[in-house]
DNA sequence: GAGCACGCTAAGCGAGCGCTCACCTTCGGC
DNA sequence: GCCGAAGGTGAGCGCTCGCTTAGCGTGCTC
């Protein structure tokens, strides 16, 4: 929740669903800790120190700590659905979707890397009954994408010999961004976002030269 | 070293450099169990279990539960760089190389998903002195890579603006293979190899047609 | 065939884990 | 001003962790 995250393009109100307030800053708080040290390193103590409280506070709010990754991860798979569905299902041509959702779901990727660290790493730290929902999520994730190609396909304005295996490329590039993004390093997520909308209309042969901008 | 990693073109002899035997089998088992549960969710006694002896011999092998992870991913790591030496030193032009570099990468990270797991994605649980040891390895994986690209786009063969941008896409893209690639899925490691292979060839805009083999 | 190095085990240590419990504040309603 | 609910704390329980230690069997050496 800190200043770098804001300005690069992360929610200006994160968790902002999250009440009362102590609920949220164990929840952020959480998320810090699961994204340095991952979840099965980060221990209660931690979380509940970092939020400024006793570690017997947080089961005030959260039966386990399980439940807190599994808050984290679902309401973070929504936001990165609604980000999808937002660029999938405006006006446009293909070509203008498909840049739209790439640029702006690597934007979330590397401004919230945070949170999209903890949201596409830690899925098998759930068990299985939340496991299964988020699936259930990404599968939807995974379907926004395919409609933007299939339909390029379709018109034409693609050339795509597998759209399923180029739906998974195209998410995977995305989604690995999370990985290897460096707050401090040398470009912005907004160039990240550009690069890969560049990269991922080549992978389609979208048909505009988007080789020389 | 189940049959199934063999089969998908991994090492038909895996870890072999490893001796003795008894460190070799407890090697391996703590591969397994890095990669079904993550490094700190692992238990000294589940590796010692899984190798078919008591907690304690795994110490008469190896000082710590750490040196385990950093032999792994140093070896892991060397055979990678290994993989993309051999391409892109062999003949042939950039395209060629390039397409052999991305398809031999991709079904290592696919046929051995069990080991590319933990060599990709453990990187944080290592101490600074061998993360720093393994980054310097990551960096030479990065210049082959990079080196290839280079060659394409000076010769006119390839067409890339952002030569580091594109090269750390095209590495993001294999190594998340790992992440998602299911032994048990519709795809076998030569067919996404192959499918990267072509994906890759149209980011950095190659002349040849590869869009409709 | 005695001596011994080596590989291994059974038992267990100190520490830190997730989580609980008894109790303490604070505060709005009447 | 009293009261109960809501939200917090300090202490600590039971357990499992990474790792150690004392001792045992086996096979090689001479």
């Amino acid at each position: 929740m800190s200043t770098a995250e804001e300005m690069a393009g992360g929610d200006p109100q994160p968790w902002a669903e999250v009440t009362p307030d102590a609920a949220r800053r164990l929840l952020v708080a959480a998320v810090e800790a699961f994204a340095e040290r991952g979840y099965h390193a980060t221990t209660t103590r931690d979380i509940a120190g970092r939020a400024g409280m006793s570690p017997a506070a947080l089961y005030i709010h959260y039966k386990t700590k399980e439940e807190l990754l599994h808050r984290i991860s679902r309401i973070g798979h929504e936001k990165a659905l609604e980000i999808l569905r937002t660029a999938a299902r405006r006006e446009g041509s293909a070509t203008e979707r498909l840049t739209d959702a790439v640029s702006s779901f690597v934007r979330w990727h590397a401004g919230g890397r945070t949170t999209a660290r903890v949201v596409q790493y830690e899925l098998d730290s759930l068990g299985p009954d939340a496991r299964a929902e988020i699936l259930a999520l990404r599968r939807l994730v995974d379907a926004e994408v395919r409609g933007i190609i299939e339909e390029g396909a379709a018109s034409g304005e693609f050339d795509v010999l597998d759209v399923r295996g180029t739906t998974l490329a195209v998410l995977s590039l995305c989604i690995d961004v999370a990985r290897w993004f460096n707050v401090d390093g040398p470009r912005t997520p907004e160039e990240v976002g550009a690069l890969y909308a560049d990269l991922v209309l080549r992978m389609v042969g979208a048909k505009s030269g988007a080789a020389q901008k």
